[in-house]
RNA sequence: GGCGCAUUCGUCUAGUGGCCUAGGACAUCGCCCUCUCAAGGCGAAGACCGCGGGUUCGAAUCCCGCAUGCGCCA
């Protein structure tokens, strides 16, 4: 290894929403660079052009910057117009080592394969698909390992023109073994014969994802290449790339996957599984990455922390000892996780972040729910209660709407008829209507008198008022929200209940 | 099928030859607090360290097989 800079990428390819486990994967990227002091490249592979869809780059810089994962060097503004990025001056970064996006490099790939047939590692094919098929296929049947058969390895040099359509294939040594030093998997080692001579370019002159890969991390100085393991495979045939073309070979860290909580591979079955599920579904993006961070790697040294700001995770952050076996993603872990975050948050912060949820599920205005002045008062309220963002929908609708709807079967206390729970509304209306003030001990201190003056449980009458003001059994705690809700809105709602159960107490009869 | 990777409580992990009768966290269960639900506090249960062999005075930790799971290629 070199004392030079660390320099990382992220590559996505603009084909949807980035996966969790993918983007775990940019976390040690990013925590590795800043840990480093280097740099965080971020790079768009677009060369599938039958995938490509252009508006996932702009939800792949939005997913990373909503994370806090901001990028040293990548697609400047006019590269990104031409993506179709609209917007594009909110997102570009550029960069000496332009262009960021693969489309734009075709020609490098092209001059790069070139230059490997010239050094007699690389060679012209034209072989059919026919015959490739019909080649794999007799492979199969006599169970050989299915792979090109070299047909044109051996062909005299000149013998397929550049004219004619052709793809160029590398010249894999027949003999050997490649060795892939990964830093956390160790040496890991590949019989040179079992790798197959891969496409570098194809017809249509366009570079396999072998090739660009190799080229651009060369061409961008990239040291450390931090990826899903599933690419282990792969790269001995990387390597011979680097070799032959006599590159510095960067030191790789292949990084487990991340299971479902089931040991099977994270999919939709599970829950969310992209970045922008998470965020809908209101998770704080600090928690989430923390979390992350969290999934396969571990401080070590006898650290029993688990909740570390961004600058302590950057500060004990150590690549090299990222586990080596896959981890499953427990969602239970990240909604206690988001609790705890939720919990720290100042209470103008959690307010606003909670307005976006609110308008969404209550289809109020934002704008309007910010001039509501609940909004503030209720935090405290309900701080402790949400795992989600989302969560304040159900908890605390009723503080927002004009008219609630319940099952009026829900107003009957244990223990009690209808009867008798309209008459105990009656008196918690006259009390209420004549108390000098609303606070919270006025309001406690009357309705636990009334409580037992009626010979009732606190929980019977809170309970039944509860349901009456809320429209819920379960609701944030009663002094409190009766406070916030106000004197009238209180009343109207436990009148609106008195006569509910009074309907309900004339059909039992 | 070939090649490769992995294996400590249900889950995430600590652990790098004696400190381990294996520590922490989530989840679970119980108790306390309590107007519901949470949060919080206290406590319990939960891993013969995948299995089988070695090496060693001594192994979760080192070596070798096996099994299982996963990934890549097809």
């Amino acid at each position: 290894m070199t004392d030079k800079p660390v320099r990382v990428r992220f590559a996505p390819s603009p084909t949807g929403d980035p996966h969790i486990g993918n983007v775990r994967t940019v976390v040690f990227n990013w925590l590795f660079a800043r840990k480093m002091g280097g740099q965080f490249i971020l790079r768009i592979e677009d060369t599938d052009r039958t995938r490509y869809r252009p508006e996932s780059v702009t939800v792949i810089m939005d997913g990373l910057r909503w994370l806090g994962l901001d990028w040293d060097e990548g697609p400047g503004v006019e590269e990104l117009q031409r993506l179709g990025v609209e917007n594009a001056e909110e997102y570009a970064v550029g960069g000496p080592y332009g262009p960021y996006v693969q489309s734009e490099r075709v020609e490098l790939y092209r001059q790069v394969a070139e230059e490997l047939i010239e050094r007699g590692w690389a060679y012209r094919c034209n072989c059919t698909p026919e015959r490739l098929e019909r080649v794999r296929e007799m492979q199969r049947a006599r169970k050989l390992p299915v792979m090109y058969d070299r047909h044109c390895r051996n062909l005299p040099s000149g013998a397929i023109s550049p004219d004619e359509p052709h793809v160029i294939r590398l010249k894999v040594p027949l003999e050997g073994r490649t060795v892939v030093h990964d830093v956390i998997k160790g040496d890991v080692v590949f019989e040179n014969a079992g790798i197959d001579d891969q496409i570098l370019l194809k017809s249509d002159g366009f570079p396999t994802y072998h090739l660009a890969v190799v080229v651009d991390d060369h061409y961008m100085k990239i040291t450390h290449i931090a990826r899903g393991d599933d690419w282990i495979s792969s790269t001995p045939k990387r390597i011979l790339i680097y070799r032959a073309m006599g590159w510095e070979v960067p030191t790789y860290c292949h990084v487990p996957l991340v299971k479902g909580p089931d040991g099977k591979k994270l999919s939709k079955r599970h829950g969310a599984t992209s970045i922008t599920e998470f965020r809908n579904q209101g998770y704080l993006p600090e928690a989430l990455f923390n979390f992350l961070a969290l999934l396969g790697w571990a401080p070590g040294g006898g650290e029993e922390q688990e909740i570390f700001s961004r600058e302590e995770l950057i500060e004990r952050f150590d690549l090299f000892r990222v586990n080596r076996a896959p981890a499953a993603f427990s969602y239970d872990k990240l909604e206690w996780m988001n609790g705890v975050y939720i919990r720290q948050l100042a209470a103008d912060d959690l307010a606003e972040r909670l307005v976006p949820f609110l308008a969404a599920g209550l289809g109020i205005e934002e704008s309007e729910l910010r001039r509501r002045k609940e909004l503030r008062e209720l935090i405290p309220l309900v701080r402790e209660r949400l795992k989600t963002l989302a969560d304040i929908v159900a908890l605390a609708d009723f503080f927002f709407l004009e008219e609630i709807s319940y099952d009026p079967q829900l107003l009957i206390a244990k223990k009690m008829t209808a009867a008798d729970c309209a008459a105990a509304l009656d008196r918690a209306i006259e009390i209420l209507e004549s108390l000098p003030d609303f606070s919270e001990e006025t309001l406690e201190t009357a309705l636990r008198g009334l409580a037992s003056d009626l010979g009732l449980k606190a929980g019977q009458l809170f309970g039944i008022i509860r349901v009456a003001v809320t429209g819920k059994r379960v609701a944030p705690p009663l002094f409190g929200t009766l406070r916030i809700l106000g004197r009238e809105r209180v009343l109207s709602r436990l009148a609106r209940a008195r006569e509910a159960l009074r309907r309900l107490a004339e059909q039992d009869g």
